[in-house]
DNA sequence: AACTTTCACAACCGCACGCGA
DNA sequence: CTCGCGTGCGGTTGTGAAAGT
């Protein structure tokens, strides 16, 4: 049948955008709202076709964009989420708020990619190129958790894009406050798909794990994992999914203790997200004294502070920032095995 | 100073999907 | 059920700036 393309290429203008073709596009969306974006061109005067148009409303002009560096934060979330999801750029997106799925998807070709691959890391699969260590037997079963992770996450990511898709069409009602909270409501629940999920995955059995289309559901839901919490069966937070972990079926609240044996296949012996989090956050005595940059020379991205001169030190430090990456993307794969 | 190479990022392209007729 | 449209997504390319020789 063919595709028809999105708008007649003739006498269409392509390459970068001018001033005067943002402030037209700016005006006509602040005016009209962009409606449908084939017609929007010709309706704006521009000489452009509709997917240029929104493509540029969506990348660069749009009110609710930050720009500039990634903070180290934004790093840390961009690695463990491509990590769940691979370049999955707009689901990424969706935890990153205003930035947009391009922009992560630039930063991580031109940066983090990079940095992980002369870390020896294959930036496909976060796990160091010349592993050797696991069975594959065992790299079989990491590799099937994750992708039973990556499936649930990425379901919920879904959900809460479309659900902050509606509530960015319901904050433009003036009608809609009561709409926006029920949303607000749907949206923290989101997460909660997941930990009903990973309960499914760990213990076996479905915990009501409904498709989110009903606020009251969702209240239920919300207080039914609110209750897991309570329970103690969390032992730590990715971003804002909680992570149970059981022993033998039996929820623990124990804290992971790094295995010395290896013999103990269902303890996980680190707790790789809590512990990455941890170390990509500085929360150690070494994330006091220095920060992080992009931009810099060094090839990690570390930079010293004024408090933090010792350059000798400083490089230590960052190396072993790195080797602890590089440990936890191991230990990520024995972790793995508790789903 | 001139030229070349590398880098960063904006923008384009083609495909896939959802939805309504 | 099929078809066509509108939109979103991810991979790739183009271009200007910065760095290197």
């Amino acid at each position: 049948m063919g595709r028809s393309p999105c708008c007649d290429k003739v006498g269409l203008k392509k390459g970068p955008w001018t001033p005067e073709e943002d402030e037209k596009l700016l005006a006509y969306i602040k005016k009209h709202g962009h409606g449908s974006w084939r017609v929007l061109p010709s309706k704006a005067g521009l000489q452009r076709c509709g997917k240029s148009c929104r493509l540029r409303w969506i990348n660069y002009l749009r009110p609710d964009i930050k720009r500039g560096k990634f903070s180290l934060q934004e790093e840390q979330t961009i690695i463990q989420l491509h990590a769940l999801l691979g370049n999955r750029w707009s689901a990424i997106a969706t935890h990153l708020s205003k930035r947009t799925d391009n922009e992560i998807k630039n930063y991580w070709n031109t940066h983090l990619k990079k940095r992980l691959l002369k870390m020896g890391i294959d930036p496909v699969s976060h796990k160091p190129k010349n592993d050797t260590l696991l069975s594959n037997d065992s790299r079989l079963k990491g590799t099937t958790n994750l992708s039973h992770m990556a499936q649930w996450e990425s379901a919920r990511l879904e959900a809460e894009a479309r659900l902050v898709k509606q509530s960015k069409i319901h904050s433009m009602n003036p009608l809609s406050n009561k709409l926006n909270s029920d949303v607000c409501l749907m949206k923290s629940s989101a997460s909660i798909f997941s930990t009903n999920k990973f309960y499914e995955l760990v213990v076996g059995e479905s915990k009501s794990l409904r498709s989110c289309g009903n606020a009251e559901i969702v209240r239920e839901e919300s207080k039914e994992v609110r209750e897991y919490k309570n329970e103690e069966n969390v032992i730590g937070e990715f971003n804002d999914v909680a992570i149970p972990v059981a022993i033998d079926n039996t929820w623990t609240t124990q804290p992971l203790q790094l295995s010395n044996n290896g013999d103990d296949q269902h303890v996980p012996n680190n707790n790789f997200l809590e512990h990455f989090t941890d170390l990509l956050l500085c929360t150690s005595s070494f994330g006091d004294r220095c920060n992080f940059a992009r931009g810099d020379n060094s090839d990690t991205g570390l930079v010293c502070n004024d408090k933090f001169k010792d350059n000798n030190d400083c490089e230590d430090k960052s190396k072993n920032y790195w080797d602890n990456i590089l440990n936890l993307t191991n230990s990520a794969q024995s972790s793995s095995l508790m789903f």
